[in-house]
DNA sequence: GTCCTGACGAGTA
DNA sequence: GTACTCGCCAGGA
């Protein structure tokens, strides 16, 4: 169990319509299960999503920067796509590239 | 075996 | 208010 799958775990308990933020899984990693607590910065669960390959099971489009933007362009065939996954989820967006945090906060 | 990089965020100047 | 720097861990070259 690296910090890998815990980022995973995270993410995979991110229910449909709701969208969670790279600072929120690091914050939650960090104040998780002591046994399983790492110190973590919020780069590398983004890292450890790029790591991971689409179709694993991780619904990392459901993960965006703190300001809600989707990443730029790594992910699945592109932030469209991504977005396409989002919207078709019921995740609402407050702006073009712009998810609304507020819809789910966890 | 070692060095650099990598989807970010928060704090300081 | 804006821009820059540092920190975190693991994988790849």
């Amino acid at each position: 169990m690296n910090f890998f799958d815990q980022v995973y775990e995270v993410v995979k308990k991110i229910p449909a319509g709701c969208v969670m933020t790279y600072g929120q899984v690091a914050l939650r990693l960090r104040s998780g299960p002591p046994a399983a607590r790492i110190n973590i910065s919020p780069q590398f669960v983004g890292w450890a999503l790029h790591a991971n390959k689409a179709g694993s099971g991780v619904p990392y489009h459901r993960v965006v920067n703190k300001d809600g933007r989707l990443a730029p362009g790594y992910a699945f065939g592109g932030p469209g796509e991504q977005k396409n996954r989002l919207i078709s989820e019921g995740v609402k967006f407050i702006d073009e590239d712009h998810v609304d945090l507020e819809s789910c906060v966890l």
